[in-house]
DNA sequence: CGTACGGTTGAATTGGTTCAATCGGGGTGG
DNA sequence: CCACCCCGATTGAACCAATTCAACCGTACG
């Protein structure tokens, strides 16, 4: 909850009372395990979510059964926002990690948004940036080679991680797989690998053991 | 402008009030001819800019200087719906075709947003829809062959007019070059060109001289 | 009338996938 | 405690989709 708070202060500033009405509604926890769904696609969950720990992704189903994930989610971020507004989902999430969440009913959280005009404005914020943050990815994705696309996706993950604390010099823990690597940037596992060898290589960065080491920031 | 009212009014109820001084702030109009830029990369802009006539598109130029388009915009669109929170602009705005455009000051639209809670989930909830748009590009980008990746985009684009009420049975008009649907899929215009005749040969659709007519709905 | 832009086509090249096989480590059950 | 298994990482070779380069056509427009 404290990354929560943090990361809506750093749009907008936020008084006590609008920091404890927060944790009171979100005072709710539940744990999911490494690769549960937290969320299914096309649900109308009834509660909002937040990531307090673990890392988690939201993730699209293809009908040929191919998986695309289109965004990461770390402690602090929502795991359904949108439905405060929106009713069903277009994006299942997924733990990749053991998860714990905060979770809110909507009608209490839309309560506290139409009552607080400055936490709906905080809120709004991160979803916008979350918009921004999906059209560097479709940048990405769509004109970026394999390799300069892992980079980036790397420093981007770099940078969120170090916002929250949990880098340790050059070295941070990204607890991916290569297939889950490859389902966010639109390759295949076996090429992600290859890519990760030849960074490693060159001696730009070093992906290995769940473990990130960016040697050189380019 | 009546686009908009229509569009913020399929996701929340209005008042007379509400749209009469929606109408009162947007009433400032500017025309930019096709090709003009409407807002450039990494301006604060001072104003909000809505579509009343036209297309446009957003697109986020790279270091190597391509072009990669992550959103069009018809009439009822925001240019810059997001500045009224974000100061900065990630991404351009270009006219495709001859716009018209209504502008709003910042501080009048977040003034009215403050006063009246309901506009302002009609606006959050359009940058929600935009968002989940933004997804289904991400997946159609990273996942499908460009042969189906066309094909999505032109069906797309077909419901949104039909909204608009600018199709006429399966036929609309789509006032895009090869080379800029190439670069919203992240494709050469010459692959799009070899696309779209094989579309054509495989009697699905038919995109010729701007027309667009959808054959098969698959 | 010439020019410029968008569309069309072909041939060579390349980035990435697919298929297939191997390896290593961590956890589990006997 | 060891054998086994499973998952993720790794590597090679064949294959395919899309790009690049290059040339040519039609037409709208100054």
């Amino acid at each position: 909850m404290d990354q929560l708070i943090a990361k809506l202060q750093r749009a907008i500033a936020l008084s006590d009372d609008d920091r404890s009405s927060l944790l009171a509604i979100f005072s709710n926890t539940r744990y999911f395990k490494r690769g549960r769904d937290i969320l299914r696609e096309g649900e109308q969950p009834e509660h909002v979510h937040v990531i307090i720990d673990g890392w988690a992704a939201h993730r699209v189903t293809l009908v040929d059964g191919s998986r695309q994930t289109t965004a990461f989610l770390m402690p602090g971020d929502f795991c359904n926002g949108e439905t405060t507004l929106l009713k069903r989902l277009d994006h299942g999430v997924v733990a990749l990690t053991p998860v714990t969440i905060g979770t809110a009913t909507r009608e209490r959280l839309t309560a506290l948004l139409l009552d607080r005009p400055n936490v709906a404005q905080a809120f709004w914020q991160t979803t916008l940036v979350d918009a921004a943050v999906l059209r560097t990815w479709l940048v990405s994705i769509a004109h970026r080679k394999a390799y300069q696309r892992i980079a980036h996706l790397m420093c981007e993950l770099h940078t969120r991680l170090s916002c929250l604390g949990l880098v340790n010099g050059s070295t941070c823990a990204v607890p991916l797989t290569q297939e889950q690597l490859g389902n966010a940037l639109g390759l295949t596992s076996i090429h992600v690998n290859r890519m990760l060898k030849r960074l490693r290589n060159e001696g730009l960065m070093d992906f290995q053991k769940r473990t990130l080491t960016l040697r050189n920031v380019a």
